[in-house]
DNA sequence: GAGTGGTCTAGACCACCAG
DNA sequence: TGGTGGTCTAGACCACTCC
């Protein structure tokens, strides 16, 4: 058993809402090493009672922390911390957000921006009749001053004014986001295949170089279909990684 | 509006919990086309009323569908349906499961199996030390008649008893939760590279030809790393679809 | 200002697990 | 049998959005 109840402190005047407070600090703790895997928290009663908090603020702090994976609870049993690890569950983000958080410099080279008529894959992604006008972006991503990636978009018309600029300096979805537009879906395909010619020479490849791909369709929280993606990474580069967290 | 309340009704008796019964008829609304993306439900606290259940319990049954990706909430707004799609989120599941819930006629056939030293790969994945015993086990998955994939999993020696006939007619998670292992969090890497000779043949791939490859190291829920597997899977044949939602 | 979801409380009973 | 989490109730106040 492990005092948890007196490493932690809720501020009641704080916006931030209770078990929000709860449930970073205790993440803080677990991320520390403070707690290490495999030990037992008190039960949910004893901790909102340390804590002056009612014992269903108190679960939703700790469920929190299960649907994150850094928690295991078991009926008759109790709250055991699983993990320690920093780990990235899935997020909807796009390579540029990743990229800058892990401080790897990304680059943009915008190849080519404007609006055309929808070819049929596009139209039937975005939900829009075909050869409806979209606007389409072709971008060569650079990390660490390294090709890294082919990016291909397309955005319906109209949806946000958007220059060839921005996107040199900023990543799309942080440019749609600031237009207000709220992510919310996306259904990804990850794949691989070959490069093509023009691919192996953009990303500094040989021919026939495996690249992995990844096709993005992105829903805001309308449910209109906002964004599709055909992306080529560099295999040698590059890979997805993600943590899956059992219900 | 939508008279949703009159579309479900909740049975006291069974032992599935109200918020859950909810969830799952709502659903069935959804995915049945009955409530289509972008309908308005009625206010929680009338939803719950005429459900005759309290509110916390019908915001329950909501946000469990919300976290499902098929509802947004806004606050001051509304709840609205966001999408009718059949859509698979991010789960912790094995091949095998996921070729025989859609009927591809899975079959394996076990190339090797049987106990050596943990490679320090291995080790370091399964918090091993060096050259400690484990359980090394290759598969070539087949699926409609055709070779898919080359897999090598590793699992600590004594884990669990298990034979290559096991192997040859369950997934291996399978094999393992029946075992009373129950699997918590897997962290995957997916990425690209081309075949080698060996894997080009048993793959009935060209030289050279690109192949998706995914590490995972799987938990139980006890915190322990319980599998570590490497796989290569025919790029031409097979790719990971995933849906990702906003938090 | 009216209506919505977001948060929080202080209880209650039940199902499951371990000793 | 005692302790744990799982579920549920009937309220309350607040923050946000839209008119």
């Amino acid at each position: 058993m492990n005092p948890v109840g007196q490493l932690i402190r809720v501020d009641r005047s704080s916006p931030v809402p209770l078990y929000f407070q709860v449930a970073q600090r205790l993440e803080e703790l677990i991320e520390s090493g403070q707690l290490v895997p495999g030990t037992r928290l008190e039960n949910e009663i004893a901790l909102a009672d340390q804590l002056g908090l009612s014992r269903p603020t108190m679960r939703q702090a700790i469920q929190y922390l299960v649907d994150k994976g850094l928690l295991v609870r078991k009926r008759g049993v109790g709250t055991q911390v699983v993990h320690a690890k920093v780990r990235r569950t899935v997020e909807l983000t796009s390579l540029y957000d990743d990229l800058h958080r892990t401080h790897q410099q990304p680059r943009t080279e915008v190849l080519s921006f404007g609006e055309t008529e929808a070819p049929d894959e596009v139209a039937v992604a975005l939900a829009l009749p075909t050869g409806a006008p979209v606007l389409a972006i072709e971008r060569l991503r650079y990390a660490q001053g390294e090709p890294l990636a082919v990016m291909r978009n397309y955005l319906p018309a109209g949806l946000l004014q958007l220059s060839s600029e921005d996107l040199a300096k900023h990543g799309l979805y942080q440019v749609m986001r600031s237009a207000g537009i709220n992510l919310r879906l996306a259904d990804q395909t990850i794949g691989a295949r070959k490069a093509t010619a023009a691919e192996a020479k953009a990303l500094g490849e040989a021919r026939g170089a495996p690249l992995l791909t990844m096709i993005r369709t992105a829903y805001d929280d309308a449910g209109r279909a906002v964004e599709y993606g055909h992306h080529a990474y560099r295999a040698s580069l590059y890979s997805f990684e993600l943590t899956l967290v059992a219900r």
